[in-house]
DNA sequence: CACCCTATCCTGACACTGACAAGATAGGTT
DNA sequence: AACCTATCTTGTCAGTGTCAGGATAGGGTG
């Protein structure tokens, strides 16, 4: 990797210095923008400010490039996630917590969101992928076995964070749309709380 | 609306006599085949044997007969549960069943899957998908309500089992892969049964 | 029966897209 | 100083969605 930090405000160099960053910065507005089913990669290189074919280096095809998109986005996940259960007051709070970042993230992020689980665009097969998806599905059996739950508990957690999470970011629930913000947060946290190994007191 | 139906065996006549049904049904083997995402008009066309401008008097453009076809897909959606529903016990397992037909349309048909819940090219706002989508959502309330449950139930249950379904057609959901049919159904059940109101014995 | 009308389908064209090949450029290396 | 390699460009091709205009055929009207 050579190093052309020096020259990152210049005009139009040959060689753009940090393209690969700045790729996978216009490919995330690209994302925000026209969607998972929109996405180009001439535009993205548009964006970019570089010709239609130097994204082939760096990330092959497109594919290529939708596969690290979708590695950061799933990292940029766990961080909403983990910055929601930063103030948690007990594990049971903590995993509710988890579920209300699941859907902050598909809401404030709905493309890369589909990305990451929608879409089979990327190639789900690559190893940073893998890790990254793996890190955040062992943060959640953390959470889960916490509070002494199993694989049940786990599937149950997961899937009505991600059911809800879905629905909203594709506008399908009305239910939730209606709600204000609190009244939301309300309602989900009491279905988060169903889905947890339940405490015997 | 003219009737071509009598030669709906010959060659090739100029005018095909059912095209708008061939191509729902071209189009369904497409998304079934391709995917949402791998989608293309013109194969749809070539499919159906007709020339690639052909769609456009039918559907307009490729959201049009997307849409078309998520509303037919809608229904079968809803078909599925309704057969699964039919030989429930009680009202309780009748939800649960929803839910159980929920997932198995997700795992039958994943691309129409997708494209109903989980893709911005239909036209969400289209009469004839409106419809088909507040019918299955109204018998989703019908059967909460039959339980005693609210507004908040029927969250719970349309969340999860979405939630499910989703992650599993995407095949995210490892913990259920691994298991027998028998067994995955009974994880299933104890996961959703949690989702339903609370029976007050 | 002759004529037109309308729905249906086709051909042709244009801009856009992803992918590949070959060439240009420039920093690093020896 | 000469080469090497990574990086980026230009040019090209097939495939795609969409539009315009033309061809076909059946039904209706006089």
């Amino acid at each position: 990797m050579q190093n052309y930090a020096w020259r990152m405000k210049d005009e139009k160099p040959y060689h753009h210095g940090d393209l690969r960053a700045a790729l996978l910065d216009a490919g995330e507005s690209e994302l925000a923008e026209r969607g998972v089913e929109g996405f180009s990669l001439r535009s993205v290189a548009k964006r970019a400010g570089v010709s239609h074919a130097a994204p082939a280096h760096h990330f092959g095809d497109t594919g290529g490039l939708l596969t690290a998109l979708a590695a950061e986005g799933f990292i940029r996940f766990q961080d909403t996630l983990d910055a929601r259960e930063r103030d948690a007051a007990d594990d049971r709070d903590r995993a509710v917590r988890a579920g209300l970042g699941y859907l902050e993230f598909a809401l404030a992020r709905p493309a890369l969101f589909r990305l990451i689980f929608s879409s089979a665009r990327p190639d789900f097969a690559s190893p940073e992928l893998i890790a990254a998806a793996n890190r955040a599905y062992q943060h959640l059996v953390g959470l889960v076995t916490a509070l002494g739950g199993g694989e049940l508990d786990v599937i149950a957690l997961w899937a009505t964070s991600h059911g809800i999470a879905d629905l909203s970011a594709g506008h399908k629930m009305r239910a939730l749309q209606g709600k204000s913000p609190a009244e939301r947060e309300t309602m989900i946290r009491a279905v988060l709380l169903r889905c947890l190994p339940q405490a015997e007191s």
